[in-house]
DNA sequence: CCAATTGTTCAATAACTTTTGAACTAAGGA
DNA sequence: TCCTTAGTTCAAAAGTTATTGAACAATTGG
């Protein structure tokens, strides 16, 4: 009952830069790094798409190494691959994601998800 | 006789991620960032494909504001956007492009585009 | 002017990606 | 056990992207 990851030596980048082109699950990026530590389960990002597109997409982001997800009861607990990105890619996740915080064209988690600045 | 670019502020993060998740676009940034400072033009990347081909991939990079292409007599000569991609996303390009540079699995402009440490 | 060079555009096709709904599995609580 | 909650899987439809070849445009040099 645990889902396929990649190692983190095959972890690719045009897979990984490929995957992130995409604004949901960007903002699932984003919101994960405005959590980091604490593990989120699939329902926090109803906001971004239904149940099955959000699936989908978080799909897409374990299988290119970019999220873990972890099997906890009938939750599957996500988190960012922080270190193994860094690892592989130095400098990439961080600059994606100051970037990201500063994206208001990406849909928000939660209503709240971005502070605009008076 | 000038070709459309976004100007630095229509440049967007999942669009320029999308862009850069691709093999083919990946190695003529990676071949950019290796000449910088060179103008080249689009007969450069044949390597990598079709005239066609490479016409299409440029132009996404192009409109992306990834890449400039400026029109000198019969040839285009294509630059990184370097300064409006840091201002823009900063540290990004830098990372994108140091991860490339260590990626086999990419296509290579002229045979000798990676140097393979013994 | 003519031919070569450089690159674009167009239409077709193939291949992939995204989104959806219905059906399903698996765990947990009443 | 039965119901609910959490999430997956499947197949279909819709949309997008990549690749190709043939035809085109623009410039340069002979």
């Amino acid at each position: 009952m645990t889902l396929p990851h990649p190692n983190s030596d095959q972890i690719s980048l045009p897979i990984v830069l490929g995957v992130l082109g995409d604004p949901t699950r960007l903002a699932i990026v984003r919101y994960l790094a405005s959590k980091e530590g604490v593990p989120l389960n699939c329902s926090q990002f109803l906001d971004l798409g239904s149940k099955t597109n959000l699936s989908y997409h978080l799909a897409k982001l374990r299988e290119a190494g970019v999220t873990r997800a972890e099997v906890v009861g009938t939750n599957r607990m996500i988190t960012l691959r922080r270190a193994d990105l860094d690892a592989r890619f130095p400098g990439l996740l961080d600059s994606v994601i100051a970037a990201a915080v500063d994206d208001p064209a990406l849909p928000a988690v939660g209503g709240h998800d971005i502070e605009v600045p008076a």
